[in-house]
DNA sequence: CCAGGGATCCCCT
DNA sequence: GGGGATCCCTGGC
């Protein structure tokens, strides 16, 4: 329900704009592998690597809409809720998201297309022109929204 | 509003 | 090869 692009090496809000590193590696890798990195000392945030082989490219997902219940209610409206409802963490690095044991992606019902949103991505002010660019989307009205989008009506 | 917490990678020897 | 600023955040004040 919300997700933001890191588009290149040469984007400088990206991980991998310092090339590669033994942490930006996975992102330079085959798409379709997950990206899982700790931040701020206590949470986790989960990528899918997106582009070919060679191009540093990924999704950030910052909120999800659960289809069933999460065990003892936990929200998943943010990347470290997610990762923590989900029990992602860094054992799940490099993974590969296209197969089906374990954790996996699967199509599944594409929000109707006029009620996806895009704006600048969060905590990125450092990146210079970056900053600006309109590369998270998200969908309206959605529960799984993280809050920083909607600081009138908290939850 | 702001502290917490630790990995990461500057940048300087 | 080591010190220190920084960080794709959150919960509790």
């Amino acid at each position: 329900m919300e997700t933001e692009a890191y588009v290149g090496e040469h984007d400088l809000a990206c991980h991998a704009c310092h090339g590669r590193t033994p942490r930006t590696e996975v992102i330079f890798g085959p798409p379709g592998h997950a990206y899982v990195y700790f931040v701020y000392g206590m949470h986790w945030c989960f990528n899918v690597v997106t582009a070919a082989e060679g191009v540093a490219s990924a999704v950030l997902v910052r909120g999800v809409e659960p289809a069933v219940g999460i065990p003892g209610g936990l929200r998943t409206d943010g990347p470290g809720r997610l990762t923590r409802a989900l029990c992602i963490t860094g054992a799940e690095n490099k993974l590969d998201l296209t197969t089906a044991s374990g954790l996996s992606i699967r199509a599944g019902p594409a929000p109707a297309r006029r009620s996806v949103r895009r704006g600048p991505r969060v905590g990125v002010d450092y990146a210079g022109v970056w900053a600006g660019r309109p590369y998270r989307f998200w969908v309206e009205g959605s529960p799984g929204v993280s809050r920083v989008l909607r600081p009138l009506s908290p939850r």
